[in-house]
DNA sequence: CGTGTTCGTGGAATCGATTCCATGGAATCG
DNA sequence: CGATTCCATGGAATCGATTCCACGAACACG
């Protein structure tokens, strides 16, 4: 343990902890001999003050939790991306917490997160208010929800109004001649499955198009679901010549079982996934997306989260999202009797 | 700040402060009285340990760092995943910081993590030994280095034998009658840039292919460069005719400009990337890869540090990679007469 | 020239938990 | 039955930094 501490440096520097304290965190009361001491001594024994026990002291830790439901979704990597870029340009170190689509985890987490005394939260909730949700409101932790709220949790958010979007893409596929799309749903326990699913039962009606229910599949915004998904529509007696996937990775089981199929995309059957992730534009053909920026979610919740912890109460956001149409839903729809059936 | 301590606790439940914490701590010195006591307080106050005040005692933090070049790299969000799954089954949480491939990014968070006084750093470094990685070695903090090592650091390492994948892939493209492979390399300040541009040139000589050096592009590891190196390789006087990536973000760059320039990848040009991506067997075609276990590198990596924490001085790992001929490089060579020259 | 500010500084208390040490009561042994 | 061991327990010191408070020196003003 040869720790170097506060007042070892102070010895070298021939003052006061006290002292080396102020000129450390840039106190004005100090004398300017005492500051270039200080720094000389600091930089001699290479001293990293210990950040717990400043944190201990001073109650607060410069360091934010952002916890998320999967690192492994790419829509959820970016968004730790920017979040950790925009929280270390403001001075704060990001704790990154990953829920792996468990709730147990989740709490896990949470607790640790808690305990470690971060000085707020960003978290994309999974599950109701139960739980560690409700533990952080309790303690008036600072909390911002991030892409998904939770019901009776009144906490600031950033979240992407996924009727805009879902309302072009119902149109645009109609316009193309389709009239039964399927829908692969995220799971009703998260905000984002229930809203998502909502717009497109309204766009549907509004379009004019078949409401029949078997047209929709509920998945847990994983890609093994998007499989299941795919499988389950294409069994129907009158299967959906158009597919919408609530979230990325549901769109990549799709493609896969897909393939598998031997179903052309784009032109045996349309696609059109939700969230943009760079690679859809890659695949040929290239994935028709919804598009929401993930970039200004991160920005923007980092921004929120710092107004909550001044002791300010920041308005929700809401970001726009918008259509974006590639090959995978540029084909009109085929005659019926042209068309495969699985 | 109606923090709720351990006195509070031990007031309620009619014990010292020192009785709660064995309690606690699961100290075998103690009444079963005792422990329902306790117990039953820490229940009714929803008590939880303040991490800071614990660490700075007892000098564990039970958490680790894990320090990766970029999370939006997809293998390096996988790795992620899993360092922090068996880190957390073995009781520790991960810290994750993103040098953003800039090497004051890492040293920006490896202070922080010393400062933080975790128990141990994973990290998959870029640049020399010097800055803050050298400091990591003085201090004597565990560290395991992970994907890649620094030349003159001894830490236990767990890395990939490229050798294998490498020569098989060459191989296996001479074997379709490609003469002359483009490589796009890593950067030569990375030891897996290194490691796979080396094991590239001894396998094209082994093969008694083309070592025209023109057909090696130095990139970054990022997807730009793989654009670029496509675009350079391309206009070559004689230009390859299947293509190696040495990751899987230069594979998305060169995915990227090939379908824009309208090559068909597989047909006009044969591509391989190093590192598998979910994704890439849902390309069209489907992309070959050189496979290595990310879910092995997580986990040993994690074994290894513990050892480190624990004192032991274990042994460097390396695993084996592995060709997966997909469509992108099945088709033999076409005649040169048949190719388009760009 | 004395009184009153201002200002840099050091001593000491403090944050919340852990742990050494001493204590007192119960259990065990000769 | 007295002496010894054992064991649960509480008091107090401790980890490393921050911060309140008081002190003394320097300076300005009347």
């Amino acid at each position: 343990m040869a720790e170097v501490t506060i007042k070892d440096v102070a010895a070298l520097a021939g003052v006061s902890a006290a002292t080396t304290s102020r000129v450390l965190s840039g106190n004005p009361a100090t004398s300017s001999q005492a500051r270039v001491k200080v720094a000389a001594a600091v930089k001699e024994l290479d001293y990293r003050p210990n950040a717990q026990a400043r944190a201990l002291r001073s109650t607060r830790s410069d360091s934010i939790g952002l916890l998320v439901p999967d690192v492994r979704n790419p829509f959820f990597a970016d968004l730790a991306h920017t979040v950790e870029q925009a929280a270390l340009s403001q001075g704060y170190v990001t704790l990154l917490g990953n829920a792996n689509e468990k709730k147990v985890q989740q709490d896990r987490y949470l607790d640790t997160l808690i305990s470690r005394r971060v000085d707020g939260i960003i978290v994309a909730p999974l599950g109701d208010g139960g739980g560690s949700i409700h533990a952080l409101i309790e303690r008036e932790i600072p909390t911002v929800f991030v892409d998904r709220t939770v019901d009776g949790i009144d906490v600031p958010s950033v979240t992407t109004d996924s009727k805009v979007g879902i309302r072009q893409t119902v149109k645009h596929l109609a316009a193309l001649g389709h009239t039964r799309i399927g829908y692969i749903s995220g799971p009703q326990a998260t905000s984002t499955g229930r809203d998502r699913f909502a717009a497109f039962t309204a766009a549907v009606a509004d379009a004019g198009l078949s409401q029949d229910s078997d047209l929709v599949y509920f998945g847990d915004f994983q890609a093994g679901s998007g499989s299941a998904g795919v499988h389950a529509l294409l069994q129907l007696d009158d299967p959906p010549t158009a597919l919408l996937a609530a979230d990325s990775l549901m769109a990549v089981g799709a493609i896969a079982i897909l393939h598998k199929l031997g179903l052309g995309i784009g032109t045996d059957i349309a696609l059109v996934a939700f969230d943009d992730i760079e690679w859809f534009a890659l695949l040929n053909p290239a994935l028709s997306v919804i598009s929401h920026s993930v970039e200004d979610m991160g920005r923007i919740a980092v921004d929120l989260l710092l107004q909550v912890i001044a002791g300010e109460s920041p308005q929700s956001v809401v970001l726009p999202s918008e259509l974006v149409i590639r090959a995978s839903s540029m084909s009109p729809i085929l005659p019926a009797a042209s068309r495969r059936k699985n």
